[in-house]
DNA sequence: AGAATAAGTAAGCATGCGTAGACGATACAC
DNA sequence: GTGTATCGTCTACGCATGCTTACTTATTCT
């Protein structure tokens, strides 16, 4: 048998990545969008919805969704900016940081138990690689 | 910033690759499920079009479709089972056969080019990691 | 006052998937 | 033979996703 593609396999993995990730999530009462956009306020708040929407990939009129699901579990606050109030601040709360460190460890764990066989030095190179070929698409 | 995970930097790769998957596909008249099919007729001829839906996963009534597309390009051909009639078995035809090994040699290409930049060893690991962590799922 | 922008809302359209029911052709058990 | 089951096919439906468009509201800027 001929190596097999890269397209096959990388959606093969992705299937079973997503699978196990959905539930870690759903346990938060979290779907993929709304994790997506919960983890892209990590480093900052965003200062308004359509740059949130931008950064994360997701349409305009589909984030209101995910952030009405997350400020409905009060893990974000939309609140108007003070300098100009058209535009709505989102912003990570105290429960939402932890809910999200919550997920991470759990989606590290989870990765951790994917990876369990891989020898750590492949395990390395693997990361590297994806590190490296999805950085110069930013 | 942290690791990032998995799941986003598979997505992101697969995007790439299945973007730039596409137009080899289109090339020689196919879509993505179209070559996944054809692709599994590569060992050998699939006695029953059910057998060959469970083997790609593929829908039971979407499939149909993708092999009235092939069988349009003289890629396949259908033919009733002797043994029995209501079978129907699906063989590649010559021409078939040489658009797959066509479009497998383009992808390839396409790969090497996406990797072009990763260290042989690392590239070496990425793949076998991946070809490893896919394979128990079967 | 009037034009422009941000967020929210709704409707329409396209795609893709899976399910279910019906059909004809065929096979098989009795 | 007759009845039952299976295979491939077709059609119709429901579901979810996503994009585009347009309209409303609040707010800002000129």
């Amino acid at each position: 048998m001929e190596r097999p593609e890269l397209g096959y396999l990388l959606t093969r993995l992705l299937r079973t990545a997503m699978a196990r990730e959905e539930p870690i999530l759903a346990n938060a009462g979290l779907r993929m969008w709304d994790y997506a956009v919960l983890s892209a306020l990590t480093e900052n708040a965003a200062p308004t919805q359509a740059q949130l929407a931008a950064a994360t990939g997701r349409d305009k009129t589909r984030l209101i969704g995910n952030l009405d699901q997350l400020e409905r579990l009060g893990l974000v606050t939309r609140e108007p900016d003070p300098a100009d109030r058209r535009n709505r601040v989102v912003s990570l709360t105290a429960e939402g940081r932890r809910i999200l460190e919550r997920c991470r460890a759990d989606i590290r764990e989870m990765e951790d138990d994917l990876l369990r066989d891989v020898p750590p030095g492949d395990r390395e190179a693997f990361e590297r690689v994806l590190t490296r070929l999805v950085d110069p698409l930013d």
